[in-house]
DNA sequence: TGAACTTCGATGACGTGTCAACTATTCCGG
DNA sequence: CCGGAATAGTTGACACGTCATCGAAGTTCA
C-alpha cells in the first residue's frame, strides 16, 4: 500500500528537486568560471581555513559529511593543482595532515566574495526573513530524521 | 563591498546545504539498493513515462533541464542496459526517438513506491502542512530568479 | 540552386563520486 | 610479546556530468 504524494506535497517535491538543481548547476558554474574552483574545492578550503590550516584527513572527512575515498580523490587532485599539501603524521603513522598552501588560501580568498553575493543574488535577496527561518527550520527537521535513520 | 550571510542567512544556508547533500546522498543509494536504479535513471523512466514512453531526445532534455550532451551519454548507458531503445526519426533525420522497454516500465513501476516511501520517510512525515507550504513558496520564488538571472 | 548558418544529437577528454579491495599501522586480549 | 581485529588512508574500476567539437541534416535567402 504505497502512500503516494498528495498534490500539496508533490508540488512541495517537484519545486524542491528543481530548484535544488538548477541552484546547484548555477552556483557551481559561477564558481568555476570566475575563479576555477569547483564546489567540492570550495567546501575543502572552507573546512581547511576554519580549521587553522592542518587537519587530519579524517576529521575533514567527517566536518564535510564525505566518505574518505572521495575525500582522498579529491585531495590528490587538488594537491597536483597546488591547493594543498600533504604531511605526515608523527603520532600516528598510518595518518596524515591535510595543509592549506599559501596558494590555496589565496584561490579561496578571492573565490568566496563573489560566492557569497551568487548565494545572495540567486536565494536570499528573494527571500523575507520569514521564508529564511523557514528553511532553516526545514533543513533541521530533515537532518534529524536523516541521523534517526540511521 | 561584500555583503556577507549574516547569522540567520548562514544558518539556513549551511542548513540547506547539509540536508541537501545528505537527503541527496541518502535517497540516492537506496535507490540504488533496492531497484539497481540511479537517480538519474529514474528522472528519466518517470520523464518517459509522463510523455507516453516516445519522445524526442532534445524534448526529453527540456523536460529533464538536462544538458543535451548529459543526456545523450545517459541514454547510451541506459540502453546498454535495456531500458530505453532509440528509434530513428522520419520526420527529421537528424533527430532521434528515446523509447521505454518494457524492461524500462517494469523497472519504474517495481522502484517507484519504496522511492515514494523514502521521500516521506526523510521529508514529508517531519513537516507540517506550513513546512511543506513554506517550502515550495521558497522553491518558486528561488526558480523564479534563476530564471530571471538568465 | 547553393552557400552560409543553425539545429539535432553523438563523441572524446577529463574531472568527479562510489564501491570494494588493499596496505600499513595501531590496539587489545591473552 | 604475539596474533587477530580495528583503524587510517590509498587505490582501481567504473558510473556520471561537463565542455568543446564534430558530422549530418535542415533552413534561409540571394
Amino acid at each position: 500500500m504505497t502512500r503516494w504524494l498528495d498534490e500539496r506535497e508533490q508540488r512541495a517535491w517537484r519545486g524542491y528537486l528543481a530548484m535544488q538543481a538548477q541552484l546547484q548547476a548555477r552556483l557551481h558554474r559561477r564558481l568555476q568560471a570566475d575563479s576555477g574552483l569547483s564546489y567540492a574545492d570550495f567546501d575543502v578550503l572552507v573546512a581547511l581555513t576554519d580549521r587553522d590550516e592542518r587537519v587530519r584527513v579524517l576529521e575533514l572527512a567527517e566536518a564535510l559529511q564525505w566518505e574518505k575515498s572521495r575525500l582522498s580523490h579529491h585531495l590528490s587532485r587538488m594537491q597536483k593543482r597546488g591547493l594543498v599539501e600533504r604531511e605526515e603524521c608523527a603520532d600516528d603513522a598510518r595518518g596524515a595532515f591535510v595543509v592549506l598552501t599559501p596558494e590555496g588560501r589565496r584561490a579561496i580568498e578571492e573565490a568566496a566574495p563573489a560566492h557569497v553575493e551568487a548565494v545572495r543574488e540567486l536565494m536570499f535577496d528573494g527571500l523575507d526573513a520569514d521564508q529564511v527561518d523557514a528553511l532553516a527550520g526545514i533543513a533541521e527537521t530533515v537532518l534529524g530524521r536523516i541521523r534517526a535513520a540511521g
